[in-house]
DNA sequence: GCACAATTGAAACAGACGTTTGAATTAGAT
DNA sequence: ATCTAATTCAAACGTCTGTTTCAATTGTGC
């Protein structure tokens, strides 16, 4: 059956992107893998970038639908009041890190993936990133404003900045971490990675914000403090 | 001469690498970026493999050791003292993002590049990353123990891999927030970019550890705070 | 059972890749 | 000037890539 079979390249896909990256991986290691002829792929989507599209969109999509669910209920639970920066974190990280124990070891993989080619260089793969993440970006960045009114702008969009990169580390890399620390710090103790990245985050957002002195050849910034 | 070839073909691998990443730049295209012949890489270092292996040593190699040296200085400044996180942050980050602005935009791309390449999925790109950063890893988990004796071992070890996470995106995709902030997120200004991290991380590395429940199968510890 | 569309199959396409070869050229020492 | 070693050069090697083609097969409505 066609259903079948467009499936089956999707799955195939993903497990061999996640294991050896976009590039790496070639159309013909994926139909062979998964029994299918090698046209299957074009006739099912096109071209390999389409696969590659529709391969991130099958999992990408809800899973930030559930990011945006979390934020929304967080947001309805704090009317009136004060909306608190951890559960924003929540809401970015849980559904994310989450991934690693679903559905077998599949949404493990994916999640790798996604960290290591969240940042890849190839123009299309950006494309593809930018536009699932668009909304995502902007109702995040909106409600970190509400729950960090007191921090100025741009040091908020800085540490969501560094936020973000902890998480697409912890994301794609914490296997070496677990190999480097000999099995003490274990990234399937999911929720407990969760909290602790909420914990950590949560503190780097409300530090209070110092100023410092511009480098180079500007002239060094008196503010108060 | 001999070295000029060389070193042409480093300088030019490395910028086409930083730009386009390892699997898509070919050896055809940066030789003939290059203006020598397509054999001189194979004459000069033997395969691709090892070409990026020397492209990426030929920097790393001074980034790491101006690293140790800023971390030996703190620790020379601290004796009988305590060590100040923000100072071993400092001599991890300031290295690394001072490369943007340095020697043309060379240091730059190759900031970037690192960035990216650190979580590639090819097995010999991983093996001369984990080969040129062994010693650094080993010197920074002891520093940070000393600064921070008080943080649980693995809460510290989770908490450095946050760290160095924010690190990496910053140094890989930072453009990006930038272009998302309309310019307000300007990562030229470096100084400015390596103080906000410190004081980031410095503030999540010394948050309070918050006893979290152990979830899945695993029973509730109870340990004291 | 027939016709028609949807799907699969095997084979070939042109182009790019890393690598190798062996002759031509250049540089340095005697 | 001559010999020798180092370096450059053009050309080809075999292999792999994404894509296309067209015949064979399968499923579906009549």
């Amino acid at each position: 059956m066609a259903a079948d079979t467009k499936n089956i390249i999707l799955d195939t896909a993903e497990r061999l992107i996640a294991e050896k990256g976009i590039d790496a991986v070639s159309l013909r290691s994926i139909t062979s893998e998964a029994s299918v002829n090698l046209a299957a792929v074009h006739y099912h989507f096109g071209s390999k970038e389409a696969l590659v599209e529709k391969v991130f969109e099958r999992r990408v999509t809800p899973l930030n639908s559930r990011r945006l669910q979390m934020l929304t209920e967080a947001e309805e639970r704090a009317v009136g009041d004060q909306l608190e920066v951890e559960d924003v974190l929540r809401a970015l990280i849980a559904p994310a890190l989450r991934l690693y124990q679903q559905e077998g070891c599949e949404g493990r993989q994916f999640m790798q993936m996604c960290g290591r080619i969240y940042s890849e260089q190839a123009g299309y793969v950006q494309r593809i990133f930018d536009k699932l993440f668009e909304e995502i970006v902007a109702r995040f960045f909106v409600a970190f404003r509400r729950a960090l009114p007191e921090i100025p702008e741009a040091d908020r969009a800085w540490r969501i900045h560094f936020c973000v990169g902890s998480m697409i580390h912890t994301m794609s890399d914490s296997d070496r971490l677990k190999r480097f620390t000999n099995g003490m710090c274990d990234p399937s103790d999911t929720e407990a990675t969760i909290e602790r990245m909420v914990q950590f985050c949560a503190a780097g957002l409300r530090a209070e914000v110092t100023e410092h002195e511009v480098a180079g050849e500007l002239a060094k910034t008196e503010v108060a403090g």
